[in-house]
DNA sequence: TATCTAATTAAATGCTCATGAAAGTAGGTG
DNA sequence: CACCTACTTTCATGAGCATTTAATTAGATA
């Protein structure tokens, strides 16, 4: 797994409120106000936090009219908690320790412009995977996307979306089920 | 494993250089100038990150002259990363392996009057396990109780409350952080 | 002794972020 | 329509902290 994601998830679960927050969902799903309540806190601290539970694909969610409840994505938790047990080590060594936070900036300089396009899309192996795990920084975990919507996604980067797509699901970074796509938990980018 | 623990570890894992120390050390033991070379970074600031990492107890250091080298305690870094994965979880389920719900409930029966006081604090350790854990299910999870609060909370009990707050440290029910009381989770609860 | 190296401390700087008040949005109901 | 409820956004405040420079401590060596 990649180095920022996993600070990422230790950022989030750095804090005494999101932990409790974390161990009310343990028991079951709950809603923001009920949240706030049990804690003692506003609402608004309460999606301040479920923004960052969710922004690493912590957090599951189902609206029931106006209310919101939240639930913990397990899975994620689990592959992200044990993800800091295996980095610099075997096969996560090859990816982000042969290439190094300076090589890694590098090839992203090299590749992509100012505005954030992809100049052209690498064969050599070690660029194409930092490019492609580059890009899909933007996508959400756990999330469903249909094929437009990643096309449009991917648009933004690259105006030959069908390659970047193709290599999306050949490098695994993306599963693919009757033209619906999602991403792959972290877990099978360490293949590489 | 307490909250607050839970909160320090992954606050000290969630910044890149701290993970990036990690990562290195994962490989092996390194002095401090060697890490600062190959993170580009100046010696305090690298014993400022090993001072975070060892109050969480990931660090294990040898001095060999002047020169200190510093590996990973990868026992604590497994607990620690794991304790996520249970915090707030189980509360009734795994205390069940060493008393039935049966005989819980005959235990309670007998020694609580029908007004739901405490008649006799039990000497044998599996009465007091049972009674103790029926107390505290008033108490809030991630709650942090003053001495005064828990007193209170506890005399609607029993009267010699001393008593039962002390056992309620001695058996891991709770922990206490200058005169400050919280409720351990679960897991804790069954090592004894 | 003086000197070199490794690590630490102290102080300053600048950035990140948790919290809540106030105002705004969205969906549902009478 | 007005009204209610649940959640979000914006903004201000204050605390915490990552980094570095300069000075200091500690150990070893000649």
């Amino acid at each position: 797994m990649q180095l920022n994601k996993i600070v990422e998830f230790h950022k989030a679960l750095g804090d005494l409120t999101r932990v409790r927050i974390i161990a009310l969902l343990q028991q079951g799903p709950l809603h923001g106000q009920a949240i706030a309540g049990k804690l003692g806190l506003k609402p608004p601290t309460i999606t301040h936090h479920m923004t960052k539970l969710r922004e690493v694909g912590l957090i599951k969610e189902r609206r029931d009219k106006n209310t919101i409840y939240f639930s913990l994505n397990t899975k994620i938790l689990e592959m992200s908690a044990k993800a800091i047990l295996t980095v610099g080590r075997g096969r996560d060594a090859n990816m982000d320790m042969a290439v190094t936070v300076e090589e890694r900036e590098e090839i992203i300089r090299n590749l992509f412009t100012n505005d954030g396009k992809l100049k052209n899309f690498p064969a050599q192996r070690k660029k194409k995977l930092v490019v492609l795990e580059h890009m899909i920084q933007g996508l959400e975990f756990g999330k469903v996307y249909s094929e437009k919507e990643l096309n449009e996604y991917l648009k933004q980067y690259y105006d030959d979306f069908a390659t970047l797509r193709r290599e999306l699901i050949m490098c695994q970074f993306m599963y693919r089920e009757n033209n619906q796509y999602e991403l792959n938990p972290v877990e099978l980018w360490w293949i590489h």
